[in-house]
DNA sequence: CCACGGATTGGCT
DNA sequence: GCCAATCCGTGGA
C-alpha cells in the first residue's frame, strides 16, 4: 500500500460529524517490529463535550480524558470493563472535547500478526477473519494497542491514517450509537453501507 | 477511603 | 440470549 498520503493535521480539526464520515473508507494503518498493520475503517462514532451525556469529555477534562481537549489528531485510549482498550480520533479544536470512536474496521495488511494478536495463531478461515476488527476493543487488541498509545500524534510515522476517496452520503448509514446508557437517542453513529465488517446492523 | 459501573467481548445455555 | 471477567476513573463520605 502507498504510504505518502497520510490525513494531515488539518484533515481531523474540523467539525466532529464531517469528520467521522470522511473518516470512514480511509486505512488505519500502525507500523510496529517493521512490519505494517492497516485497516480499513468502516464504522464510526462521534462523541463531545457539548449536549452529549455519554461522551468521556461531558463533566470537563479529567487525568483521563485530558487527550480529548488536545485538539484534533491525536488518538485518545480509554481502558474499560477492566481488560480491553478503545481507539479514539481526536477532532476539533483545542479544548473542543471532541473525539471519533473507531468501531470497525475491514482488515488489510498484516492479518497473520492480528490473527496472532487475537487468536494466538496466524492462520485463520473466514469467520475469524470477520471477527478479527469488528469491534472497538478487538481492533486495539489486534493492532496491540494499550495505554502506551494514548495521546499518540496521528501525523507521526508509528500510528497514521492514509487517505482514500470520500464515501458518498448515499453509501453512509447514520445511527444511533452502541453500548451506552445516557444520549442514546443522538445519531452520531456512521458506518458504511452494506459493508460486510460492520459490527451491527 | 470506598463503592460503583462502564463507548465490550466471548463462551456457554 | 445471558452473563462473567476484571480494572480503574470518578464521585461521594
Amino acid at each position: 500500500m502507498e504510504m505518502n498520503n497520510k490525513l494531515p493535521l488539518k484533515f481531523f480539526q474540523k467539525d466532529v460529524h464531517s469528520t467521522a464520515r470522511n473518516l470512514l473508507g480511509k486505512y488505519f494503518v500502525r507500523k510496529i517490529k517493521g512490519k505494517i498493520l492497516s485497516g480499513k475503517i468502516v464504522e464510526v462514532e462521534a462523541y463531545h463535550k457539548n449536549n452529549d451525556e455519554s461522551s468521556h469529555s461531558f463533566n470537563g477534562k479529567t487525568k483521563r480524558n485530558e487527550i480529548m481537549f488536545w485538539g484534533g489528531g491525536y488518538l485518545y485510549i480509554y481502558f474499560t470493563y477492566g481488560m480491553h482498550f478503545c481507539a479514539n480520533v481526536v477532532t476539533g479544536k483545542l479544548n473542543e472535547g471532541a473525539a471519533i470512536l473507531l468501531r470497525s474496521l475491514e482488515p488489510i495488511e498484516g492479518l497473520d500478526i492480528m490473527a496472532m494478536n487475537r487468536y494466538n495463531k496466524s492462520i485463520i478461515n473466514e469467520i475469524e477473519k470477520r471477527n478479527l476488527t469488528n469491534g472497538p476493543a478487538k481492533i486495539c487488541r489486534a493492532f496491540d494497542i494499550k495505554r502506551n498509545e494514548n495521546g499518540t500524534l496521528l501525523t507521526g510515522d508509528k500510528i497514521f491514517i492514509l487517505n482514500a476517496p470520500k464515501i458518498s452520503s448515499n453509501n453512509i448509514e447514520v445511527t444511533t450509537r452502541i453500548g451506552i446508557k445516557k444520549s442514546i437517542d443522538l445519531p452520531w453513529r456512521y458506518y458504511i453501507k452494506d459493508n460486510p465488517f460492520v459490527s451491527k446492523k
